[in-house]
RNA sequence: CGGGGAGUGGCGCAGUGGUAGCGUUCCUGCUUUGGGUGCAGGAGGUCGGGGGUUCAAAUCCCCCCUCCCCGACCA
């Protein structure tokens, strides 16, 4: 394959684009790989379309290397399997709908779990089909409330999806691995970098998910591991299940008793108070906020339009998690507890709440989930439910108990590694993969079985996998840039080779021509910069800007019978002859 | 959706009521040819959209759209 510089539609920019921050936008515009086209949509130019494709290619070949088949659905599709598995309202605003002309509902398709369930149904029902696992490679749409950093977050991107169908939960698991397995294959060819970490499902159901995460600083997602790997611990934040004992032995704890804290709405002001009351203050040590129980009121919104409202009570030292939170309650979205709210719950003091009037038994009959670290037996400070005041030595599981557990509070990093104790570190990732154990869910929604050996109708059990194909492009520039431009690994790489033309003598014109002959009948691929009139220094910054690993120079050193070879990672340049210059570059390229 | 910033030629920017500018890119000619050559001439803009105020609006007022950042959201 030969491209030539001069006849190829690209062109480079001489600046940032004002309107790209994160490095692989700017450097994907800048070296004239796309244009944006639309919010959250972007055109592919010839460079990078040609990297697009390698990365969906090597995607394709591990997916078909594991056995799995290739399929291809349309991205517009009708309400009817969204609404069977009630996702047409639990995606809410993030799905894009549309009506045709006689009033019909469609939406274009987020992902594509109902119409592969319904392709399997349509063609499969014994046991002796399966396991079976199907992909696709698509085109998705998610109207996202602020699309982002170029293609890392688009409205429209492409997808990798399969999904494997199994007569019982072994079979899904084992399915599960050969996936699990097939992205880390792919991602290792890709040259992406990546954290496996435990991840809760979300709005897609099911049960076990793990997220392959890309460790860099402009993802999205926080996740926790165990600091230097002691145990191999690593999960995304909303999936972090704090460790603690069952119970504290029982303490000999005085009986709770009302004390009058004024003017102590925040746990601040009311650490402080007790450590200045002399006959509030403890003889030991100074009270700190983790003595205390603060109990977040939220009103929990349903995708039907209903709303409850929910007590969490958790250690006076954390905040709530909004991102935890709403993973546990999904799919209720988490609002802020109004003044209009305090007004129609009378029970509940602003600022004073405490768990005597709390739990569905309780005065306010609302629901109370406490934080893990709130154990029977622990002892703790809170609202007293009067203005004003507080309750001391309330101990849980004696005088109060909680309607059950919530893992809704911040994760700090240095908190216990729930598998092995040692200090959590807390990082960024780009989600670039996400593999989830489905379950029955859309099998019984849509009426998926089969046969089993006994002639008995059998559930299917589902897993569905992504990985984002166009995110996993800026990804991998995200690993792989410096301060002149982008720095492709070979295989995604629009070319292995850039031939710079340095200069405009014949003889080196001529060197170089014969030079991308002998090379691209080696199969090697190679982006010419044959363009007269343009200097030797606009040349050599295109050629970094765009990132081939391999940079050849045919310049003045072909009057000695040399050329410059130049890695384009590491820098280092070396001058190779002319005669033994296709043998030398093949080998570089394999 | 909340907070902040910004929309002027392909790209980067100036322009606070009076003839739309600069740099770059692009075209032509000469020049230069190992790190974004130099000179000269030229092309390219309904100033995000709509309404309003005014003799006159890129500029002032109102509404909307879009982009960027933080948060919320988000397989």
């Amino acid at each position: 394959m030969l491209q030539r510089l001069s006849t190829l539609f690209l062109r480079t920019l001489r600046e940032d684009p004002s309107d790209a921050e994160v490095p692989s936008h700017r450097l994907l515009v800048r070296g004239g790989y796309i244009r944006r086209a639309a919010p959250g949509g972007f055109t592919w130019l010839p460079l990078g379309w040609s990297v697009y494709r390698n990365v969906e290619n090597i995607v394709r070949e591990e997916m078909n290397r594991a056995g799995f088949q290739e399929v291809h659905f349309p991205a517009l599709l009708p309400r009817e399997p969204y609404e069977a598995t009630g996702r047409w309202a639990d995606y809410g605003d993030n799905l894009f709908r549309l009506k045709d002309r006689r009033g019909n509902d469609f939406l274009l398709a987020p992902t594509h779990e109902e119409m592969f369930t319904l392709l399997v149904k349509d063609l499969y029902s014994s046991y002796k089909d399966l396991p079976l696992s199907i992909y696709q490679i698509q085109t998705k749409y998610r109207d996202e409330a602020r699309p982002r950093a170029g293609l890392l977050r688009g409205r429209e991107f492409s997808m990798k999806d399969s999904y494997s169908f199994d007569i019982d939960d072994a079979g899904l698991q084992r399915s599960y691995d050969a996936h699990r397995e097939a992205y880390q294959r792919t991602f290792d060819r890709l040259g992406l970098p990546y954290v496996i970490v435990s991840a809760v499902s979300g709005a897609m159901g099911g049960s076990a998910s793990e997220e392959f995460l890309a460790p860099l600083e402009v993802g999205e997602d926080t996740f926790v591991r165990c600091t230097d790997n002691v145990c191999g611990y690593a999960a995304n934040t909303e999936a972090v299940q704090v460790r603690v004992r069952e119970s504290l032995p029982s303490v000999d704890a005085p009986a709770a008793h009302a004390e009058n804290t004024p003017n102590t709405p925040s746990i601040n002001a009311l650490v402080s108070l007790m450590n200045h009351e002399p006959g509030l203050r403890r003889a030991d040590r100074d009270w700190v906020a983790g003595d205390t129980l603060k109990n977040v009121v939220v009103m929990l919104r349903y995708p039907d339009g209903t709303s409850q409202p929910l007590v969490v009570g958790l250690p006076g030292d954390r905040e709530v998690d909004m991102k935890r939170l709403e993973a546990q309650v999904s799919p209720a979205e988490v609002e802020p507890f109004g003044d209009e709210d305090f007004a129609k719950h009378p029970s509940l003091v602003k600022g004073y709440i405490g768990p005597s009037v709390l739990g569905i038994h309780g005065t306010s009959g609302i629901r109370y989930l406490v934080d893990p670290r709130v154990v029977p037996g622990s002892r703790w400070i809170t609202g007293a439910n009067e203005h004003g005041k507080h309750v001391v030595d309330l101990v849980c599981g004696r005088d109060f108990t909680p309607d059950g557990n919530i893992e809704a509070a911040e994760v700090h990093a240095g908190d216990p590694c729930p598998n092995c104790g040692s200090a959590l570190e807390i990082a960024r990732g780009i989600e670039i993969g996400h593999i989830f154990q489905l379950g029955r869910k859309y099998a019984e929604a849509l009426g998926l079985s089969v046969l089993d050996q006994n002639g008995k109708q059998v559930v299917v059990t589902m897993g569905s996998y992504g990985i984002g194909v166009s995110r996993a492009v800026a990804a991998i520039a995200e690993t792989c840039y410096d301060d002149k431009g982008l720095c492709w690994p070979r295989e995604v790489a629009p070319a292995d080779v850039h031939v710079v033309i340095a200069g405009k003598d014949e003889a080196q014109i001529a060197a170089a021509e014969s030079l991308c002959h002998g090379l691209t009948g080696a199969g090697v691929r190679v982006l010419l910069d044959d363009r007269a009139g343009v200097s030797p220094g606009v040349k050599f910054n295109d050629a970094e800007l765009i990132g081939v690993p391999t940079i050849v120079v045919v310049g003045r050193g072909v009057a000695n019978g040399t050329i410059e070879v130049k890695d384009r990672k590491t820098g280092v340049k070396e001058d190779i002859s002319l005669a033994g210059a296709v043998a030398h570059l093949a080998a570089l390229c394999q």
